[in-house]
DNA sequence: GCAAAAGTGTTAAGGATACACCCATGA
DNA sequence: TCATGGGTGTATCCTTAACACTTTTGC
C-alpha cells in the first residue's frame, strides 16, 4: 500500500458554510442575519456562517454556526445544502469557498441574540433584506428561490408552524414564501386532497369564527435531501 | 483598515471537483469515466475530477479536469454544479471536499483517451455503471436524478444532439435519460407545442421513411444555472 | 346586530394519457 | 412487395384557475 496523504497538487482553501435561516413571524417570511464584528464588512449585516472545522460534516458546521452565532432556541426543522459559492474573489481575505445552506426554523424560534464574534442577530423581512456583506445578497436570493421550489413538492410549509395549526395559518406561510396571494378555496382543496393533514377536532378561537385545527397526518414524513 | 488575511480559525481543506459527464451513443445514455492510476483505488474507475487550483473558479476547474483527464473533443454543451460532498471520511487521504458537476457532452464527443495521470477513459452505460472509487457511485446517482429533473423544464435534451436532428432521435434522448419508453404521439405533440423546434425543411434518409429534420428555434436559449 | 374571519362548490380550460393505423422509402 | 421506421388524431381524465356567498363566533 502507498501512502495516503494529500497529494501535493491539492490546493488548500478556506471552507465555510453560510446559512439562510427562515422563519415566519408577523405574517411575514423573515430571514436571520447577524451583524459582523470584524473586518472585512465590520458592522454590516450578513448571513450567519463560518469555517468548517476539521472532521466536521458540512451540515454539522451549519448547525454549529447557527447555534453559536445566533442563540436560536430550537433546532432547525429543515436543513439542506443548496449551492456552493466558489468565486476566487468573493472574499477579500483569500480563497474561501462557502457551501450555502437553507434552514427552516420552526414557530417560536423568534428570540435571537448575537453570540460569539458577532455584534448581534436579528430577523429581517426575507423579500426586502438590508444591504449584505460579501456576496450574501446573491446567496439569499438563491435560497429564496430554492425555498419556493421546495415548497411545491415537499411539505416544507409545515415546518414553519407548531404541531397544530389552522388552514388560514398554513396559507399565510405559502403566501409569505411565494410572495403572492392565493385563492382560499383552491388552496384548501389542494392541501386537503394531499391527505397530509388531519383535523385534530379542536378549534382555535379568536376574533371571528373559530378555525379548525389540523396536524400532520401520521406517516407524513418531513422533506429531506 | 485591518489586515485582510485568512483568520486563524479558517480550516484549510483540499477542494476538488468531480464531473459526471453524459453523452448519448448507441441509443443509450453514457457516462464518462476514467481509470485511476494512483492510490487509493488504483485501477478502479472513477468520475473525472481533481483539485481546484488557486484563483480558479469552480466551473473552470471542472472544464480543465474534463479536458486534461479525458481528451474529449468538444466543449461541454451544459455544465452545472449540483451538490457538494463533504463527509470528512469520504476520501482516505484526508479532508477533501468535492463540488460535483453535471456536464452534457454533445453529439460527436465520443472519442476519449486517458490523459494526465489516468490509465484511460471510456464511456459506460449511465444506468448500470461499474463499481466506482470513493463515493462516486452516490455522486453519479445524484447526477442522474438531477439530469432527469432538468430534462423536464429545461430544453436540456437538445444539448445531446447535433444542430439538426429528427424527432425520433430526440425522443430516444428522453427515453435514455428517463430510462423508460414514451408514447410517440404524445411526445411529438408536447415537444412541438413548446415552440422550441422548427422544421428545417430537409429530411434524413435511411432505412424506412425519411424523417423531418428540426433545429432549435431562434430565441430558444440554452438552460443555465 | 355587526364586525371579523372561517368555511364551502361549480364551472371552464388546459394538459396529460391511452390508444391503432397509414405513409414513404430502400432493398 | 415487403420490411423498416416515420408520421398522424381523438376521446377521456385530471388538474388548475376563476369566482361569491354563508356561517360562526366575540363584542
Amino acid at each position: 500500500m502507498g501512502t495516503l496523504a494529500l497529494p501535493p497538487q491539492a490546493t488548500q482553501v478556506g471552507l465555510a458554510v453560510d446559512i439562510a435561516a427562515f422563519a415566519m413571524h408577523g405574517g411575514e417570511l423573515q430571514v436571520l442575519l447577524v451583524q459582523r464584528a470584524e473586518l472585512p464588512h465590520a458592522r454590516d449585516w450578513a448571513l450567519p456562517g463560518g469555517f468548517v472545522q476539521p472532521g466536521e460534516a458540512l451540515h454539522e458546521a451549519a448547525l454549529r454556526e447557527l447555534r453559536t452565532e445566533t442563540t436560536v432556541e430550537l433546532e432547525p426543522r429543515h436543513l439542506e445544502q443548496f449551492y456552493t459559492f466558489g468565486d476566487p474573489r468573493r472574499d477579500p481575505r483569500g480563497r474561501i469557498v462557502s457551501v450555502a445552506h437553507l434552514a427552516v426554523l420552526g414557530h417560536g424560534t423568534v428570540r435571537v441574540a448575537g453570540g460569539g464574534h458577532t455584534l448581534g442577530a436579528a430577523w429581517f423581512p426575507a423579500h426586502r433584506p438590508p444591504g449584505l456583506a460579501f456576496d450574501h445578497a446573491l446567496i439569499l436570493a438563491r435560497a429564496l428561490g430554492r425555498l419556493q421550489v421546495r415548497l411545491e413538492y415537499a411539505n416544507l410549509a409545515l415546518e414553519f408552524l407548531p404541531e397544530t395549526f389552522t388552514l388560514p395559518e398554513l396559507q399565510k406561510v405559502y403566501e409569505a414564501i411565494l410572495n403572492r396571494p392565493l385563492d382560499k378555496r383552491n388552496f384548501r382543496k389542494r392541501l386537503l386532497a394531499q391527505g397530509l393533514l388531519v383535523a385534530s377536532g379542536e378549534r382555535r378561537s379568536g376574533v371571528g369564527r373559530p378555525a379548525q385545527l389540523y396536524r400532520r397526518a401520521k406517516g407524513a414524513k418531513a422533506a429531506t435531501l
